[in-house]
DNA sequence: AATAAAAGACACCAAATGGTTTCGAATAGG
DNA sequence: CCTATTCGAAACCATTTGGTGTCTTTTATT
C-alpha cells in the first residue's frame, strides 16, 4: 500500500482523503502528537491510522520523532503551499465570474 | 468506477488525478472543447478521458454541453473556492514558520 | 441512402487504496 | 526481572481506481 518513505507522495492525493485532512487538522491545533492520542479520535483502528500518517510523511505534511516507546507526529505546513500556488492560477477564472454575477443581478 | 451523475463527487478527489488536474488546465485556456479535442493531449484512450471528465462533472468543476455529435466540455471553476477555503486556515502556520526562518537567518 | 465521425454504455482487468489481524521489537514501570 | 504499553511490519482482503476494448446510437457528410 504504501511506496519507499525516500519516494515523495503526491500532495495532492495525501490531502484528498478525508481522514489525512482530519489528521491534519487535529495537528495544526497541537505541537506535537504520539499515535495512541490521534487513534481515539477516529473509527478505524491503530494500524489505519498510522498508515495515513505515514502517506503524509511520505508528502512531508506531517514529520515524524522516536520519543521512547511513542511515535510524535507534528505538522509540517509548508507542501500545501504547492497547491496554494495551483489554485492561484484559477482563482482569477472565478472572480471573473463573481464578478459577472454580481454586475448581472445588480442591473 | 462511477458514481450517480447526481451524487456529489469530493473537490478534493477530483483535483487529485495528475491527469484530470491538466484537463482543467486545458479546459481553463478555452472556452469550450469537444471530448476529440481533449483525448489528443493524452496518451490514453478517449474512454479513459470520458471518464475524467465525467468525475470532474461529478464535482461539478466541468460542465457539460451536447452540440450535435459533439459533446462540449467547459470550465466551471467555482468548486475550486472549497480548496482554497480549506487552505486559508493552513497559510497561517506556514506563515509563520516562514517568519520564524527569515528571523533566524537574518541573526 | 450510405458511410464516417463522435460519443455514451458496458463488460472487463490489473493495480492501488483503505481497512483488518497478527506478530515481534523496543521501552517504561511495578 | 517481568509485564504492559506503544508502535511498526507484514500478510491479507474487499472495494475503488484508472485503464482497456467492443457495441450501439446519434449526427454529419458525400
Amino acid at each position: 500500500m504504501l511506496k519507499k518513505t525516500d519516494e515523495k507522495r503526491d500532495v495532492f492525493v495525501a490531502i484528498a482523503d478525508p481522514t489525512r485532512r482530519q489528521l491534519i487538522r487535529i495537528l495544526a491545533d497541537s505541537k506535537e502528537l504520539p499515535l495512541h492520542e490521534l487513534t481515539p479520535h477516529f473509527q478505524m483502528g491503530r494500524t489505519a491510522v498510522s498508515k495515513h500518517l505515514m502517506i503524509l510523511r511520505e508528502a512531508d505534511i506531517v514529520r515524524h520523532r522516536k520519543s521512547g516507546r511513542e511515535s510524535k507526529y507534528r505538522l509540517n505546513p509548508e507542501p500545501l503551499q504547492e497547491v496554494k500556488d495551483w489554485l492561484s492560477f484559477y482563482e482569477k477564472f472565478w472572480k471573473e465570474r463573481a464578478a459577472i454575477l454580481k454586475n448581472i443581478l445588480e442591473e
